[in-house]
DNA sequence: CGCCCTTCTTAACCTATCTTAAGTATCCTG
DNA sequence: CAGGATACTTAAGATAGGTTAAGAAGGGCG
């Protein structure tokens, strides 16, 4: 397994010894996958968190109306949004899915709560992830309710070109919280205006 | 000071021990309040944490056209959630507002870095914290993007039907992502409905 | 007690975004 | 490389929610 960008991650915020290492990287769980494949379905009993190793992937909450949106998109480097595989609770209600070939990192829960209770370490580590995760969620909220769609998606391929090339419009509007047609009416007026 | 909500709101999480809880004590700074005080400015230094002892608060941005809107409300026993006062960072973008009178108690940034390196509890106590802060975050987004604006409302005063005896409309409109005058349109509507 | 200031309401009109529908391009698969 | 499915585009009509403006209702302070 390519150890390399969870430990660099980890060592962003948390300087391991050996051992933390190793026992890390001991109950990791390599699932590679493929452009499409559903990886965590909603409604199912939350194992795990989703490392992007390799590839992308998305986060997703399916409504009543049967319409999705898309939480967050994950690229190698970062872990899915989908923290409830890190919580004691049975279910997630959200989807995650491969948006290309690629591969994930499970840390399964249980191997999660031996992490946190084995060292302040992994504790700080979550810590800090959770935190950042919170002021992110936080400022989506706020650029949802205070920028047009427009705006949005101006800033959106500005920060993530590399998301846009590999990942699908539709789920790109559900991303920035508009239809898909109504994306593509944007992008029209782009183009043209540019 | 009294330290009841604040101790109970630990002890949910962790188990902390007597010199724990002294250490925690010994940090905290009582701050009464009074209606409508400013008790963070959006833009500068983030000194601190709050968490409401008595009364309410709500934490909310103004945005660059100069409409505000509410992150959240916090009642006694809850942490405001500008968190910005818990990261090594120099301002917060948020404004802290009290709703009526009441208390806050105060946790300095260097008092948290303090604690999370004294003590494996510390360190989860928040990253539990943050964990659900997180989640809730997530979940408000989505409640955001999938139900209108009658549904939230209806969902807000049935959830928390003391918000609403507290607080003026105005800035239960702002939270709910509405204007105040829509806001009064749908409950005009639903009290002759009802 | 009365006045001013802020909040809440009502109503007419406006606009960003959605819905529906149809056409076109693109991608897998056989 | 052909055919069906899926994704993207375009456009017309619909709507949730915003804007503006004016009046009614509270609520703190002299």
């Amino acid at each position: 397994m390519v150890s390399d960008l969870i430990l660099s991650n980890f060592s962003e915020h948390v300087q391991l010894n050996e051992t933390e290492k190793e026992q890390l990287l001991s109950v990791l769980i390599a699932r590679p996958f493929k452009r499409g494949e559903l990886l965590v379905k909603g409604g199912d009993p939350a194992k795990y968190m989703l490392f992007a190793n390799a590839g992308y992937m998305m986060t997703y909450y399916t409504d009543s109306n049967g319409s999705d949106h898309v939480i967050s998109f994950a690229g190698a480097g970062w872990w899915a949004s989908d923290i409830y595989g890190s919580v004691s609770q049975q279910t997630t209600p959200y989807h995650t899915k491969a948006l290309t070939d690629g591969e994930a990192l499970l840390l399964p829960r249980l191997s999660i709560a031996h992490l946190l209770q084995s060292s302040a370490s992994f504790e700080r580590y979550f810590r800090i992830v959770f935190q950042k995760g919170m002021l992110r969620q936080q400022r989506r909220y706020i650029e949802a309710c205070s920028t047009s769609a427009e705006e949005r998606y101006r800033s959106f391929i500005a920060a993530y070109p590399d998301i846009l090339a590999e990942v699908q419009q539709k789920y790109i509007a559900s991303y920035l919280g508009i239809t898909p047609e109504f994306l593509s009416k944007i992008r029209g007026k782009l183009a043209r205006t540019a």
